[in-house]
RNA sequence: GGCCCGGUGGUUCAGUUGGUUAGAACGCCGCCCUGUCACGGCGGAGGUCGUGGGUUCGAGUCCCAUCCGGGUCGCCA
């Protein structure tokens, strides 16, 4: 065999792994502060960074607090562990005996530990590493593909490090605030009967049942809404999900939720104790003072002001609805929306009439992105003319009218969308997020919170051509709309509720449905049938029957909300192991073929996949 | 499924209208250095440009396909 001698030479040095035998770490890197000068101490982690400068050797040590400088002089260790000091490599974990002293050189300012040391006194390697494939530091520029690869490697990254400890902060203030409200904390099955409603479930084939198989929970929905059955009254859980859709930089296949349900409650009981909790996790968390009670809009009006159902209102640039001062003007494409039932409406970008023209082809183009045919424009000009691509139809005063309902202002760019209102509402809700992106208006210290309430009950599926349930078959609808669910299903609102937080949906729920004759009724307008409401729901049903409390609950995105708490722009950097574009894992390679003989237990035969 | 962006030593990037031997910084390896902390000095190794095909006298660069990663629309009760 032949081997280089380089190789060889570092092969005959290479020390073993020793044993930290009688060794007892006694700090961590950051704890040790100018309070410790003089102490013994044992220190244990991994290997930042050694500086040798020849009789000296400098060594950055650090474990998931922060890095503590190393010294090690001969006189000091004596010449085994000075030997030894001298082969320290990057990320080797080791073992440090010492006294902590303040430092007689300069004190790094940079460093929470940089106005001490440890003088070591002896050194243990514990570990020895290979040069990782790419550097630990905080603020990693290296490819994300790379360091998930690794992801053991960049959870070793402070700023990694910092999101999870945080993120276990937030489950644990969560369970002891919870606790303290009298709630009690019930794991509930994720091996389920598998609901084809709402998102693709993941299946589990089952051994024993050839053909059947099990579903992962997309939430703990059905089993907390039974525990309120069984008098558990105040339950949380802090719950893993699974729904097999595409991802998103905030949306993962698994992900948790911060799940809660009440019994004996309506809407009002739910949100108070939310606020309250929210008000908690900030405030001891973040030292943000949540003002309460949280400001509460409706479904219609978070639509009609700002296009979304989860409204960002930390800035304004809110919707105009204009179809009334158009009706009569002879551009087409506002006649025509209007004559199909649709809308026109507006938003103003302030200041931005100067907007160059590329640019606002740029925005017309992300509008038909999201289901407009095309964006109309009018830029004000600071002399107070109009340019428009849309000025020729119009009549001088209908331009004027539309202006002032619009408060433009010389110097004002005014964008306009029309067309059934579901589009208008989502070209732009979609627009003002963009415009306010690229203006910097997104402080992400900024923190303004939103319930939305109210939310239509059902929603009409053009793909399945009836209507389905907008949040679940198990809400309450509005008292006083229950009347209408046979003349007009589109217009009954149900005590459902999302709690908003800068535009993201942190978490959402309602009151349940808990009235045989109300549920039955649902399922018939959702279109079961009574036998298929029986096999898919019967437990449910069969529960309701003995005696059902009211209740209502509400579940967190605990992934969301961390990342938004946080300020980070990817779910992936608040969970530990976290899966790429395509649901896979890069670390493990999951999921991947099984067995021949894996499948032939389960019963499962492979169908060869289609060729294009 | 659609659209957009990216892939060049270990890492991050540069690479002109297609033109000799593909550069830099950091990292890595060796030697030296007793107050460094973005340590320093000297020397060195390391890439065939995601993959496949095509155009061309000549391809990192142009074309086609494909793989991988990211964003987004659809989807996500």
């Amino acid at each position: 065999m032949n081997i280089e001698p380089g190789l060889w030479c570092r092969e005959k040095e290479t020390i073993m792994a020793e044993s930290m035998l009688g060794l007892k770490r006694s700090h961590r890197c950051a704890e040790l502060s100018l309070a410790n000068v003089g102490q013994a101490v044992t220190v244990m982690g991994w290997v930042q960074k050694s500086r040798n400068k020849g009789g000296i050797i400098f060594v950055d040590l650090r474990d998931r607090t922060g890095i503590l400088q190393i010294i090690f002089e001969e006189s000091d260790c004596g010449s085994e562990s000075f030997a030894k000091a001298e082969k320290l490599r990057s990320e080797f974990v080791i073992a440090v005996c010492g006294r902590v002293e303040a430092r007689s050189g300069a004190v790094n300012e940079n460093l929470a530990t940089g106005a001490i040391e440890v003088r070591a006194e002896s050194l243990r390697i514990l570990s020895e590493s290979e040069t990782p494939p790419f550097h630990i530091e905080e603020n990693s520029r290296t490819k994300e593909e790379l360091r998930l690869k690794y992801r053991f490697l960049d959870l070793r990254r402070p700023d990694l490090q910092r999101n999870l400890m945080f993120r276990s902060r937030i489950a644990i203030l969560t369970r002891q605030f919870l606790s303290e409200e009298g709630f009690l904390e019930i794991e509930t099955p994720t091996l389920i009967k598998s609901t084809p409603e709402g998102a693709r479930d993941y299946l589990v084939p089952s051994r024993v049942h050839p053909g059947s198989f099990y579903a992962l929970p997309q939430s703990p929905q059905l089993f907390k809404q039974l525990l309120m059955c069984s008098g558990y009254d105040r339950y949380f859980q802090i719950a893993r999900c699974y729904r097999d859709e595409d991802l998103r930089a905030d949306r993962q296949p698994e992900f948790t939720q911060i799940d809660m349900e009440l019994s004996f409650v309506d809407v009002e009981e739910v949100l108070d104790v939310n606020e309250r909790l929210l008000h908690r996790l900030f405030g001891e968390l973040l030292g943000v003072e949540v003002p309460l009670p949280i400001p509460r809009m409706t479904w219609r009006e978070a639509m009609d002001r700002f296009g979304s159902d989860k409204p960002d209102i930390r800035f304004g640039m809110e919707l105009h609805d204009v179809s009334q001062v158009v009706k009569d003007c002879e551009f087409a494409v506002f006649k025509n929306a209007l004559a199909a039932g649709g809308s026109v409406r507006g938003i103003n970008a302030e200041g931005q009439a100067a907007m160059p023209r590329k640019k606002i082809d740029a925005l017309v183009d992300f509008a038909k992105g999201y289901g407009a045919k095309g964006l109309a424009y009018a830029a004000i000009q600071e002399d107070g003319t109009v340019k428009s691509s849309f000025a020729k139809f119009m009549k001088e005063d209908e331009m004027a009218a539309l202006i002032a309902a619009m408060d433009g202002k010389p110097g004002d760019l005014l964008l306009f969308a029309a067309d059934k209102n579901t589009i208008v509402w989502n070209v732009l809700g979609a627009l003002r997020l963009e415009l306010a992106k690229q203006q910097d208006l997104l402080k992400k210290d900024d923190f303004k919170f939103l319930w939305v309430t109210e939310f239509p009950l059902l929603e009409y599926s053009e793909e399945e051509g009836r209507f389905v349930a907008m949040h679940h078959p198990f809400t309450m609808p509005m008292d006083e709309d229950w009347p209408l669910i046979d003349s007009d299903p589109g217009a009954v609102r149900a005590k459902a509720y999302d709690i908003v937080l800068n535009g993201n949906e942190i978490g959402g729920g309602s009151v349940r449905i808990h009235q045989s004759d109300i549920q039955s009724k649902m399922f018939e307008v959702l279109g079961f049938t009574p036998e298929r409401a029986q096999e898919q729901f019967g437990f449910l049903l069969e529960a309701f029957k003995y005696g059902v409390p009211p209740h209502a609950g509400l579940a967190y995105g605990f992934d969301r909300l961390a990342m938004v708490m946080l300020g980070t722009d990817s779910i992936r950097d608040v969970i530990a192991f976290p899966k790429v574009k395509d649901a896979s894992c890069l670390m493990t390679e999951a999921p991947s073929p099984v067995d021949g003989k894996q499948l032939e237990e389960l019963g499962i035969a492979l169908v060869p996949q289609k060729e294009e």
